[in-house]
RNA sequence: GGCCCGAUGGUCAAGAGGCUAAGACACCGCCCUUUCACGGCGGUAACACGGGUUCGAUUCCCGUUCGGGUCACCA
C-alpha cells in the first residue's frame, strides 16, 4: 500500500464506493439525438430572484425545443447564508411561472428521477469517494494552511504586486509529503483538500461558449479548495462531479461563471470527465446613476420575483417579458403566432445578446396590456379575484359581495378587434374599478372650465328624465343629442366646431358632464355600460347629488 | 491592478464591407372619436473615440475611452 493510499483511507476511511460504481449507477441517458439535459441549479440564499428565474426559463427552453431534460438541483453547500424557506420559494415560484423541472430536488423528501440525489447537502458521500481518488492518485493533497495564514501570503503578494492565490511557492502544502500530511492529520489540525493543478498560467485554454462565442483565457494554475473544512465540496468542484454524472449536456448559467471556467475545464479533464458545453447568459441590469448594475436583490423590489407576484403582474406577461429580453426574435415570433404556446417558440442560445439588459418596467408594462386585453372578462375577473383574495382584501371584499356585478366591470368595452388596454396588472384594478363601489364626492367634482354652473346644473336635471337603462349604447347617445337644442347645445360635434360660438358647447360636452357626475372624473370606458351596470336608482341618485352642490 | 467580455436612438434591439441604418417600448404631433383607452398616420432620436486595411468602413484589425464581470474554505 502507497503512502498516498494510506494517506487517502485515513482522510476517507467512511468512503467504501468507487468512482467506477456511480459511473455504473449514473449512466448515459438513453435520449434522441440533439436532445439537451440542462439544469437550474440554485442556492437557497434567499427567495426566488429574477435572473433565476429568467436562467430556468432558458435552460427550460432548450431542453424542451430539444426533447430533453430539465433538472433542479439544490446548491445548498453554503449553510450559513442558507435562508429558510428559500428553496420551497424558489421551487414553488418556478412551477407556477410554468417552468416544472422534469426531475431533481422536489423539496424535503421528495426527488424524482435517477441521477439524483439533487440536493448537494444529500451527495456528500459522491464528493467524497471522488476527491479519495484524487488523493490517491495524487491529483488533491490536504492543505494545513490557517485563515490568517493565507490572508498574510496575499498582502505578500499584494506588496510585490504578484498574482495572489494559492499556487507556485505560496503553495507551501502542495510540497508536503504523504508522511508529512499524514502527521498533520494524525496531531489533529483541520485542513481542506486541494486540487493539484496541473495548470500554467503561461499557457491558455479556448473553449467555445454557445452565447459569448470563442474565448481565451489563461490555464488555471491555482490548487483551489475542492472540499471545506467541514468536508462539503465548493461550487467548483461539485459542479464537476454533479454535472458530469447527472449528465448534463449543457450548463447555461449567469456570466459571472465565464471566469471559473478554466477551472472547471481543468476539474473536468483531472476527474477524466467529458466537459459539458457552457452558455453564459448575462444578466439582467438595472440603472442607477447613469450605470449599470445587475439587479440587486437588496437594493430592487424587483429582483425579487414574489414583487411581480404581489403587484399582479400575469405569469403570462412576466414569462413574455422575460422572452423578449432572451430573444430579440421572440417579439416578431409573437406577432405571427398570437395564440401559440410560448415554449413552442424556436428558441436558440446562440442568437442571445451579448451584453445585459437594462429592466424595462415600461416595456413589461406594455406587454402585459397586451396580455391582460387578450383575456376575457372571465378570466379577468377570476384572475383579479385571486389576486385581491391575497393582497388586498378590501377590494377583495368588494368583488366578492357581488361576482357577477364585478364580471360587469371588467366586461365593459373588453373583447373585440379594439380591446381596451387600461389595466396591465392586477393592481391596478382597485382604481379602476374605484366608482363602481364608491359615489364620488360631489363636492369635488372639477367640470370643464368652459362650462358655467348654471349650465352644469341644468344638464344634470333635465337628464334624468330620459334615462332609461334599455337603451343600447346608440339610443342612449341619441338621448342625450336630443336633450342639447334645448340646453343651447348642439347636438353635432361637427357642427359645433364650424361654429362654436353659436352654442355653450356640444353633445359630448353633455355626456363629460354626466359622466363626471357619475363617477367623479373625466375619462372612463364607456358610459352607457358604466350607467347600465350601476343601475337607475344608482345614476339618479348621483345625478341628483351633483346637482344639490351647484 | 491582472484576466475576461462588451459598446447601434432614453430603453430593448435587427443589420451588413456600399441600404435613406429595420422594428418594439417610451416621448411628441395629427387623425378617428361623446371622454379616455384602442387603432391609424407621422415625428424627435443612434452606429463611443483615434488610427489603420480598403475604391469604400458603423461593419474587419489595432489602440483609447467607457461600461460590465471576476480574482474566497460564497455560490
Amino acid at each position: 500500500m502507497s503512502a498516498l493510499d494510506t494517506l487517502a483511507d485515513r482522510m476517507f476511511p467512511d468512503v467504501t464506493h468507487t468512482p467506477e460504481e456511480y459511473e455504473a449507477l449514473y449512466p448515459a441517458r438513453q435520449l434522441k439525438e440533439g436532445a439537451r439535459v440542462t439544469r437550474i441549479a440554485p442556492s437557497p440564499t434567499g427567495y426566488l430572484h429574477l435572473g433565476v428565474l429568467y436562467a430556468a426559463t432558458i435552460n427550460y427552453l432548450t431542453a424542451k425545443s430539444t426533447g430533453g431534460v430539465f433538472y433542479f438541483r439544490l446548491e445548498d453547500t453554503d449553510s450559513k447564508r442558507e435562508v429558510d424557506g428559500g428553496a420551497e420559494d424558489i421551487l414553488a415560484g418556478l412551477s407556477h411561472y410554468g417552468l416544472t423541472p422534469d426531475e431533481g430536488y422536489g423539496g424535503p423528501g421528495k426527488e424524482t428521477g435517477n441521477y439524483g440525489p439533487h440536493r448537494q447537502s444529500d451527495r456528500a458521500e459522491i464528493y467524497h469517494t471522488y476527491v479519495k481518488d484524487l488523493v490517491r492518485k495524487g491529483l488533491a493533497y490536504p492543505c494545513f494552511c490557517t485563515a490568517e495564514q493565507l490572508n498574510a501570503v496575499r498582502e505578500e503578494q499584494e506588496s510585490r504586486k504578484e498574482r495572489t492565490g494559492y499556487y507556485g511557492a505560496a503553495a507551501v502544502c502542495r510540497r508536503l509529503s504523504p508522511e508529512e500530511a499524514l502527521q498533520k492529520i494524525e496531531a489533529g489540525l483541520h485542513y481542506v483538500v486541494r486540487l493539484r493543478s496541473p495548470g500554467d498560467e503561461s499557457r491558455r485554454v479556448k473553449f467555445d461558449d454557445m452565447v459569448k462565442g470563442t474565448i481565451e483565457m489563461p490555464e488555471n494554475d491555482q490548487d483551489l479548495v475542492l472540499l471545506k473544512t467541514d468536508g462539503i465540496p465548493t461550487y467548483h468542484f461539485a459542479h464537476a462531479i454533479d454535472d458530469h454524472l447527472m449528465r448534463t449536456t449543457h450548463v447555461i448559467r449567469g456570466d459571472e461563471w465565464i471566469s471559473s471556467v478554466p477551472i472547471h475545464l481543468q476539474l473536468f479533464q483531472v476527474l477524466g470527465f467529458k466537459p459539458p458545453k457552457y452558455a453564459h447568459i448575462s444578466p439582467i441590469m438595472k440603472e442607477e446613476n447613469g450605470n449599470k448594475r445587475k439587479l440587486s436583490k437588496r437594493k430592487d423590489p424587483e429582483a425579487a420575483v414574489r414583487y411581480f407576484t404581489e403587484e399582479g403582474y400575469p405569469i403570462q406577461s412576466v414569462m413574455e417579458y422575460l422572452l423578449t429580453i432572451a430573444s430579440s426574435g421572440f417579439e416578431d415570433w409573437r406577432k405571427c403566432n398570437p395564440a401559440a404556446d410560448r415554449f413552442s417558440f424556436p428558441f436558440n442560445l446562440k442568437k442571445m445578446s451579448v451584453s445585459g439588459a437594462l429592466f424595462d418596467l415600461d416595456k413589461l408594462n406594455d406587454v402585459s396590456k397586451n396580455v391582460v386585453s387578450a383575456m376575457d372578462a372571465d378570466a379577468v375577473t377570476r384572475y383579479i379575484l385571486e389576486w385581491a383574495a391575497q393582497y388586498n382584501q378590501e377590494f377583495h371584499a368588494k368583488l366578492a359581495a357581488d361576482p357577477v356585478f364585478a364580471q360587469g366591470i371588467f366586461s365593459i368595452d373588453r373583447g373585440g378587434s379594439k380591446p381596451r388596454k387600461d389595466i396591465g396588472k392586477w393592481s391596478d384594478a382597485p382604481d379602476y374599478a374605484a366608482y363602481f363601489y364608491q359615489r364620488p364626492d360631489p363636492t369635488g367634482l372639477e367640470y370643464p372650465e368652459s362650462l358655467h354652473a348654471a349650465d352644469i346644473k341644468e344638464i344634470l336635471s333635465s337628464y334624468p328624465p330620459v334615462y332609461d337603462p334599455s337603451q343600447d349604447r346608440q339610443q342612449w347617445f341619441d338621448a342625450i343629442k336630443a336633450l342639447c337644442p334645448a340646453l343651447g347645445f348642439c347636438p353635432e360635434v361637427k357642427e359645433y366646431k364650424k361654429n362654436p360660438d353659436g352654442y355653450k358647447g356640444h353633445a359630448g360636452d353633455v355626456s363629460t358632464v354626466l359622466r363626471i357626475a357619475v363617477t367623479g372624473r373625466r375619462n372612463t370606458p364607456d358610459l352607457c355600460s358604466i350607467m347600465r351596470l350601476l343601475g337607475k336608482e344608482e345614476i339618479l341618485a348621483r345625478l341628483q347629488a351633483a346637482a344639490s352642490v351647484l
